[in-house]
DNA sequence: AAAATAGTGTCTTTCAGACAGTATACA
DNA sequence: TGTATACTGTCTGAAAGACACTATTTT
């Protein structure tokens, strides 16, 4: 073990700006709550290869320009949101995953709340698309399962899971509710998250007995405004 | 295929081909149980920069090779080994980590038996070191605190956290240990990477009980060799 | 026999699921 | 007043921590 072989001493003087180097993209998976299912904003390809399939916004690197800084870049330009919580998820790097070159590709999960993903409607170039099933499928309002294009179905399975695997013991389900928010809102979202359903009392004591990252829920005194009958009260995290 | 051009980028008024790209490496963290505790193994830079600061095996990712491909290789022609547990972790893309130009580096988490980390002795130009505290120093086994080149504490630090969230609900605790092993080894296996001590019975019942990606822990009848006092049953993982 | 670790039985606490009940708002 | 939902009390069962005990092997 250990010996310095000829490969070390090759790539210590390995100058790899003599060689190709794959490009380097971001592609974001925006993700919100959109009529109770867990759903993807997808945008419809206009151009070959893959025209006419449904592909996650993304956009290459500039080389002065750091991972983060594309992400919150795409997110600003081509989905046109201001603000979201922002997480990398995974780096795909296969070589045939776009036909036209090598892309390598590190995808973000972005999380938004509900009225972030319902502005883009069914029919639109961007929409909102639940995603559900094993293989993931991407339904869209109207009911039509949307063909992804690419490596796109593994990415935003990948987020799924990536969701699931932290929703129990992290703060991400908040990213998708609004500052104040039910207790009937958050189990929605972990509901949809998870694709099943929860036990209402065990939950709300173990939301409101839970401490993540040094903050809890606590009731504002204030209640929902549009219920059709007893309103909730509203919570916040602090 | 369609024709190659700039129209059909991912952004439909960007080529990337006119622009600098990054370089894009992989970094393998290599990590087994060395004395009881947590370890990477770790090369000492010969070249500025930073020579003399410690370093993850690493290079660069060729234009025809996946990114799980170059983590292999690197695992081979860099740090000997013919196979480990490899999974990907993150992706390094700050601007200035690297001060010789752009890189962005896709880190790999690469899970070694006791054997394989022992080898690389102190004194060494790779050698295991043990990770602990916060900020995370690494402390080879004479006593020495190693200086860590580049963002690598920082890489390593991300390494320890995926490793202590998954080993609770994942079978990589078994990447560390040989495919027969005593319930001791496996619970030293946990308490050195949450680096905590744990119950002794309750450990065995959730070990025995669980089932973890349809397998779970069975008797091999047989026991341990080298032991000075009553040897333990072997078990593996079926 | 002594020493040391392997392995187990059991008590207690904690916490989630289940279910039924009370409270409060709107129609 | 009816109805729908918010919210809570309590029972039960599963599982972890603690501790003491028995079992088995080497020296």
């Amino acid at each position: 073990m250990a010996n310095i072989t000829p490969e070390d001493a090759f790539l210590n003087d390995y100058d790899p700006a003599a060689f190709d180097r794959p490009s380097v993209a971001v592609d974001l998976v925006l993700l919100g709550i959109h009529a109770g299912r867990l759903s993807a904003l997808l945008v419809e390809r206009d151009q070959p290869p893959q025209a006419g399939r449904w592909a996650l916004p993304g956009g290459f690197v500039g080389i002065e320009e750091s991972l983060d800084a594309a992400a919150i870049r795409v997110l600003r330009d081509k989905a046109g949101l201001a603000d979201a919580h922002l997480e990398q998820l995974y780096t795909f790097g296969a070589i045939d995953r776009d036909p036209r070159m090598r892309v390598v590709s590190v995808a973000y999960l972005a999380l938004l709340t509900e009225d972030a993903v319902a502005p883009a409607s069914t029919g639109a170039r961007i929409t909102p698309a639940a995603i559900d099933g094993d293989p993931l499928v991407a339904t869209r309002a109207d009911g039509e399962d949307l063909p992804l294009a690419f490596d796109h179905a593994a990415i935003l399975t990948r987020a799924r899971d990536r969701l699931r695997g932290k929703i129990d013991y992290s703060d991400i389900a908040f990213a998708f509710l609004p500052p104040a928010f039910t207790l009937r809102a958050l189990q929605e979202v972990h509901e949809a998250v998870l694709g099943t359903r929860l036990n209402k009392p065990a939950f709300r004591r173990r939301m409101l007995d839970r401490v993540v990252g040094g903050r809890r829920l606590v009731a504002t005194g204030m209640r929902e405004a549009d219920a059709s009958h007893r309103p909730a009260e509203l919570f916040r995290l602090a």
